[in-house]
DNA sequence: CAGGATCCAAAAGGATACTG
DNA sequence: CAGTATCCTTTTGGATCCTG
């Protein structure tokens, strides 16, 4: 394997701790999308210096995308899953199917169909 | 999201560094099996350390097996896919053809049939 | 509200040397 | 050959405080 390999950046991407965890909070949210606040609450344990660097880098590879409101005050920033990572929802879910067939699953879950996991 | 999601778990499991590079590596072997010392050639910049410790935790999630040849000295270790991480093939492959759609390619790769990514 | 700055503790990863 | 042991560097996590 060569270190450029396609698979090796990939991971690079979307394999470090959180941001397949944010993708998957995000997409819960209303057309994909979530404000700041909601989505850190939803994400108990993260601090708010990992949460904003993992948001940085999922913007620079463009898998989100984010929006400031300006009408309220303070303003309300938002953040959304881009077409991109959208399309990742469906290896999410192959991922989610795979576990559960081979016994890799949470106590409260252990479905295909968790509100926590929506799929 | 609860701290025990599946998809949470599933991350533990095979979301770590090496992980899943690990996984295509054995699956480029005859029969999905390789000798530790040609597999840690094919990694070259992962330590013993490191690739020891991770072959110990996907063996105890069954995604490998370990098989010891002692008629030879000194003996030759071989490590396998089992039919869970063969399954989880599929999911690499798309993990590719993602990342192809959306440029997240290598330079020397860019397509989705390269030797080093046997898709 | 949405972070950035700072400091510190813990864990993961890496380099190197060594052994059954 | 297949790892361990040891030491060191880097990354991550957490707590707390601050600001536009």
């Amino acid at each position: 394997m060569k270190a450029d390999c396609t698979i090796y950046k990939t991971l690079d991407v979307i394999g470090k701790k959180w941001s397949l965890v944010i993708i998957l909070e995000l997409s819960k949210g209303k057309n994909n999308t979530k404000q700041y606040s909601v989505l850190k609450s939803s994400l108990s344990t993260i601090t708010p210096k990992v949460l904003s660097s993992r948001l940085k880098e999922l913007e620079n590879y463009k898998l989100i995308s984010k929006k400031i409101d300006t009408s309220s005050s303070p303003a309300h920033t938002f953040y959304s899953l881009t077409k991109s990572s959208v399309e990742l929802l469906t290896i999410l879910k192959d991922m989610k199917s795979w576990a559960l067939k081979f016994n890799i699953k949470s106590e409260h879950c252990g479905s295909t169909n968790c509100k926590d996991c929506p799929f």
